[in-house]
DNA sequence: GCAATTCGGTAACATATGTTACAATAAATA
DNA sequence: TATTTATTGTAACATATGTTACCGAATTGC
């Protein structure tokens, strides 16, 4: 494995706590190996078997849904470093119920179930670690349904805008989406996006420049987010 | 523990395979204790801290997503031996993401986190129960966004009826929730799903006696779900 | 068996979001 | 720079679902 390989993997989540030699001494007792995707490839179908854990170790992959008749909803992004759907490799019926789509050009680690199954044996951090992540991904998943299906298109762009906003600390945000990204991320159409965007700016809420974006009434943002 | 109460652990998934007296004895060297809750009451609010298992021995509950303006879905509704957000306990952020509501009187039995490990380290059925479980419910929830966010209300209902009826092996299948329960499981108002129920009668692909739904057109059924 | 409560169907109406299509920018590429 | 391609805003319209209110049927508890 390179160094730079091994970097991305020890700063997966999966691996905390745990340092380089360690990981090393882990991995190389033990099956595994890297490919390497295109942009926009799919790297695995919705109801495709998933035995082998998926980790990035370079690029982004996105998770969708998809809808027989080509909607879909993007799950979550993936970034370098992180592990795909950790859950899934221990569930009863291991078929992705997501399709993984490369953003970029990206290179991945794949480690059979044996593999992992052998880390989670031979380090009580990884076995940890591991949990932990199943169930973030657990909370994240019933977070995205509360915000599927209880909040308008408005709320969900004023949440994420106070949610930008406090992580970048002030009050001028940059998306790192655009505006179709996140309109799939949604899970809504991007001309009723728009529209909702376009009210925003007629009330005074925002300003936009591109992606960024000015917010000048934090006050009634809030109000929209708990209902008006 | 009585042995009534041990019968409903031995048949919690998270025991699977592992026999009585292994799993009494494994209990009985770590801290646990029950506890007893009338129909409808609030056993954890959604936003509480999850920091010990529970697992029912006696009754039903159902885990609700809720807006600040009342509304809520059911996520699921869980029974005698099923184990509550067993994912959401090794969580970063180990706070509940839905509410637990007793749907009868219950029983249960609390494990706290420490026992719950220790289980893991004593037991590798368990861990591997434990991991399964996180992992289904992560399926299911994910299920759950596809339902939700992409079907019609027709399409839900085409599909809960289908999956009824093979699970019943029968066209005529019994539901076991009430309109209402339906709907709030849908994620839908009840007079919408009245309405829609109505198109099928209209259209003689359904046929109701109360609870009991006759299907007498399954192919279209099978079209609606597919996307007519 | 009766009163009280819950449950389910219906109708008229309100509304949020989707759909489609087009034009205007902005960004990428040759 | 010119040309193409992707991105965004907008408008008119279609539609699914929510909302409210009412009534009758079913169920429950006394």
């Amino acid at each position: 494995m390179t160094d730079n390989d091994l970097k991305a993997v020890s700063e997966c989540s999966l691996f905390s706590g745990i340092d380089k030699s360690e990981i090393n001494k882990l991995l190389e007792s033990n099956r595994y190996y890297t490919k390497n995707y295109h942009r926009d490839a799919v790297i695995r179908f919705q109801g495709d078997e998933y035995n082998e854990l998926i980790i990035l170790l370079e690029g982004e992959v996105s998770a969708e849904i998809h809808n027989p008749d080509g909607k879909k909803i993007t799950i979550e992004t993936l970034k370098k470093s992180d592990a795909v759907a950790t859950g899934v490799l221990f569930a009863s019926d291991n078929t992705l119920p997501v399709t993984v789509v490369a953003g970029s050009d990206i290179s991945i680690l794949l480690l059979p179930k044996k593999t992992v199954i052998n880390l989670c044996q031979k380090n009580e951090k990884f076995l940890l670690n591991y949990m932990n992540d199943s169930g973030n991904k657990i909370i994240f998943l019933a977070e995205k349904i509360r915000l599927l299906k209880f909040s308008s298109i408005s709320q969900k762009i004023a949440c994420h805008l106070v949610s930008l906003s406090k992580k970048q600390g002030s009050d001028s945000v940059k998306l790192s989406y655009s505006r179709e990204q996140l309109a799939d991320l949604f899970g809504v159409a991007r001309p009723s996006l728009s529209r909702s965007f376009s009210e925003f700016y007629d009330r005074g809420i925002l300003e936009a420049e591109g992606k960024i974006i000015h917010i000048l009434d934090k006050e009634q943002l809030m109000d929209i987010i708990t209902g008006e």
